[in-house]
This record gives structure tokens, C-alpha cells and sequence, in this order.
DNA sequence: CTTGACCCTCAAGCCCACTTTAAGGTGTCT
DNA sequence: AGACACCTTAAAGTGGGCTTGAGGGTCAAG
């Protein structure tokens, strides 16, 4: 049993076929054993495969280190010590990340907080509510905390 | 005095000329007068325009609301109340995205301590730092939390 | 008059993870 | 045999904010 084609394999495991393709042209799957007409064929190991890979996204790896992992993986290797070391790395990327934000918050908060009440507001040239702000960081990094409307995750460094 | 070339203007507002020429492009600036050679010239204005651009940039603006904020200012209106609403959007947006991240970074906190101390963390089949951890945002919004490498903030919705 | 630092305009490239499109073959039911 | 859902490939498009490159002009100092 457990014959499945690219569609069954994507309804089971909660994303398209061309997604998989594309998993697969990236070296990311494995490729697929194909039927005599060229179908591909699944077992549900790659049900539990993908279902990692959408794991491991949610928890911020990109599809280059779930790679890595996988392909350790398929060499019998442990990959749980590099994936340790590559969590902690995350942690430490995320608590950064999550700094600069609220920082941004505070900045945007006050500036919210002091215009708000005020029936018509209005500043002088530029825009007080954006130049009034504290010295943000202005240069450092984008901003980039919007939610990500196409899709896809954003690499490191 | 403060005739400047596009070079000194980027020096001084803390960009490269492309960017200016950029955002001329993009309808973000207005043309600047050239001289009869047709290179372009600005006043200190620019210098304070670039800088208020940073600055929203820097608040999470995207360069399309910067714009509508620019063009609003030119044509004499006081954008400041739009830009409250703006500014209220953005703070949900960061709040949001805040929460998001800390259970991300819970999760994440969670496996690595968990596994922290193992002396050689073997996992059988796919690795549990990964598959072990609760049911996360599987299949909600894509990660995200990284610092851009490249440049460049990213779209509403 | 040459050097070299600037300026100009397109056009294309970059990043990531996909999605979409086009043009066709397969499989199964009726 | 027709209809229709599925499969195949390769190539191009998406989004935001730029950067880079090619191919050429300008300008001040030495």
C-alpha cells in the first residue's frame, strides 16, 4: 500500500505538487522512483519527510540547512547536534530580532500615544510623528516585521 | 550655496547615489533640476526629505506609504493624521509580529534546553529537536525572523 | 592634454521560496 | 470515444528595495 502520486502525497502532507517538484529540483527530496509513463511514486516516508520540512520552516530554518539536515540524515548520521547548534544560533538570531522590534514598538508607541487625542494634528513640514522619533535605528537593519505576504522565508546573515 | 551633485547628497543623507536615483525612478522624489550638462542638483531640502525617508524606513514605513506621505506634504496638505493611522497600523503589525516571535522563541528555547547537557543527542529517524517540539504555527505565516542579508523591507498584507 | 573622480542612462541581477504558464501526455470513468 | 482529472517539463513571473554593469559624458587639477 502506500502507493502515492504527487497530488495524493501533497493533499497528505498540506502543500501543492509544484511545491514538491520544486523541493525535489533543489535537492531537497530525494528524487522520486517514477512509474514506466514518468509519474512519480511515494511511500509515506515522504509524508513524514515533508512534514519535517514544514516543521523545521516553521521553526526558522531555511530549505538550504533543512537540506544539510536531511541529506545527514539520509547518511545514517545524527544530524541532532548540528541541528542543536544550528537552533541555538536561531535563538540567538530570534531574541536579537525581537529586541530591535520592540524597541521599534516603543518608538512607535510614544509617538502614537502623543499625537493621539488631538483632533486635527499637524506639524510643520516634514512630519513630526515620524521625525520626532528618538534616534532609532536609523541606519542599522531594515525593518522588515511585516507579515510576509507572498511567501517564503529569508535567509541568514 | 548647498548646490550639491547626487555623490554629496548621498554622503550627507547616508545613502549611495543609486538609491537616489532610485527613488527619483520610483516617483519616491521628485526630479531634480539638472544643470546643462544634466546633472542633478539639490538643495538642503533633499538632505531633509532623504533623512525623513530613513527615518520612516526605519519605523517600518514601506517606500510606497513614504511616498503618499511626500506627496501629501508637497501639495501643501499636513499629512499627520493619515499618518497616525499609519502609524497605529504599523504598531498592531509589530505587535503582532512580537508575538509570533516570542512563541517561536519559546519553542525553539524549549528543544535546546531540553537537549542541552546531552553529551551526544542521537534522535532516531528525523531528528526530535525538530519533530519533538508542540504544534507551532506549522502551517500560519512563514518564519521570517531573520535579519535580512540582502537589503530592501518587505510588503503589507 | 591626460588622469581620475565624478556624472548620466538603461537594463539586468539579487535574494528566497515558491507560483504560474504553456504545451503536452496519462489514466479512468462512462 | 469523449470527457476530465491528473501527471510531465522548462521557463518565466512574484515581491521590495535596491545594486551592479555596460557604455558613455563632464570637470577640475596637474
Amino acid at each position: 500500500m502506500s502507493r502515492l502520486r504527487i497530488g495524493d502525497l501533497a493533499t497528505r502532507a498540506g502543500l501543492s505538487a509544484a511545491t514538491i517538484r520544486y523541493y525535489e529540483s533543489v535537492g531537497l527530496l530525494a528524487p522520486a522512483p517514477r512509474s514506466a509513463t514518468g509519474y512519480r511514486h511515494y511511500g509515506e516516508a515522504a509524508v513524514e519527510e515533508l512534514r519535517f520540512v514544514k516543521k523545521a520552516q516553521s521553526l526558522g530554518f531555511s530549505l538550504d540547512e533543512i537540506g544539510e539536515i536531511l541529506s545527514l540524515s539520509r547518511a545514517g548520521k545524527t544530524p541532532c547536534s548540528h541541528v542543536l547548534d544550528l537552533a541555538r544560533q536561531h535563538l540567538a538570531a530570534v531574541d536579537e530580532r525581537i529586541r530591535q522590534l520592540a524597541r521599534l514598538r516603543d518608538t512607535l508607541a510614544s509617538e502614537v500615544a502623543k499625537w493621539d487625542g488631538v483632533k486635527e494634528p499637524t506639524c510643520g513640514g516634514l512630519c513630526q510623528i515620524i521625525t520626532g522619533s528618538g534616534n532609532q535605528s536609523v541606519t542599522p537593519v531594515p525593518v522588515d516585521f511585516q507579515t510576509r505576504r507572498g511567501r517564503g522565508t529569508v535567509k541568514k546573515r
